[in-house]
DNA sequence: CTTGTCGTCATTCTTTCGGGTGATTTTGCG
DNA sequence: CGCAAAATCACCCGAAAGAATGACGACAAG
């Protein structure tokens, strides 16, 4: 990301290089100004649209916390390799997987607990500790999370 | 989507018209030509960035980063999706869908309303509609339903 | 016996979700 | 042009979710 900026300022630089080089010739030709003005506008119209597209293709990388750089997740994240191969399981103990579980099938909370004989306040608990584990803020994402680490199908 | 061209050409315009009046002063401010080409550098460059984000947010295929919608239609061809899983579209909008994808990734109301440049509250309506069509009560259970239907990856 | 982990439950508090309703603006189409 | 669908935004309100604690019993390992 600050390499974008590098080049950015650096294209800029130059362009005002360019203009301090041609800046004689504004005494001959009459409207040149508008031209180098248009021919600014339409360069650095066209660099910010592609600074827009390079910075927002990746949307939820602010959002998405610690993804793990190894070699393996990685190759989970592309697909190349099958997901129930390799499951990062991250500490998380099997209730709390089947809490997971449960949280991906669309239960709420007090579903959940009904299900499993315990209280709400267990249930909020669990989750809690796998939000924490996955790194995970909303369950929505806990569940995009788990499919990624290989503990959901 | 015509009206932002509009809108673009009618800031250059008026910014060239601006130039044309203040052309006086150059004569006045010795460098002021790298400070009008840097401002207009500045103001179109934001103005791209802008319009970057307008002209591609619609289509989530850039800010999706995950299978477009091309990928059930690969993965039929590739004989991994039976081919009698069609796609239910029940009367879901794309901009519905979108919505409905950002909530599978995990984003909040706030988080996707940032992302698509829209209030919180369009989000929320959004959302809703996209529940009522799926039938579903809760954003997880959505996310769900809409992996049944075809609607997402 | 001490330590650590796991599962359980509670309380308080803040944030987020979701339903409901109404409104305006854009847009696509006949 | 005029209409209908879609998209946008606003406000209220209750329910659900989640964070931050603290606590207790069971159980296995050291």
């Amino acid at each position: 990301m600050k390499r974008h900026v590098l080049i950015y300022g650096l294209i800029g630089g130059t362009l005002i290089t360019i203009l301090q080089w041609t800046q004689y010739r504004f005494l001959v030709l009459e409207h040149s100004i508008e031209i180098y003005a248009g021919l600014i506008a339409l360069t650095f119209a066209v660099l910010g649209i592609w600074l827009g597209l390079r910075i927002t293709s990746p949307p939820q990388n602010t959002t998405a916390p610690k993804l793990p750089a190894t070699s393996e997740a990685n190759a989970v994240a592309l697909g190349v390799v099958p997901p129930h191969k390799i499951r990062d399981d991250r500490g998380i103990t099997p209730r709390e997987l089947e809490i997971l579980n449960l949280i991906a099938h669309g239960l709420s909370n007090r579903e959940i607990a009904a299900t499993l004989f315990v209280s709400e306040n267990t249930v909020k608990t669990h989750s809690s500790r796998v939000f924490d584990k996955l790194g995970a803020r909303r369950r929505t994402q806990a569940v995009q999370l788990g499919k990624q680490f290989g503990l959901l199908p």
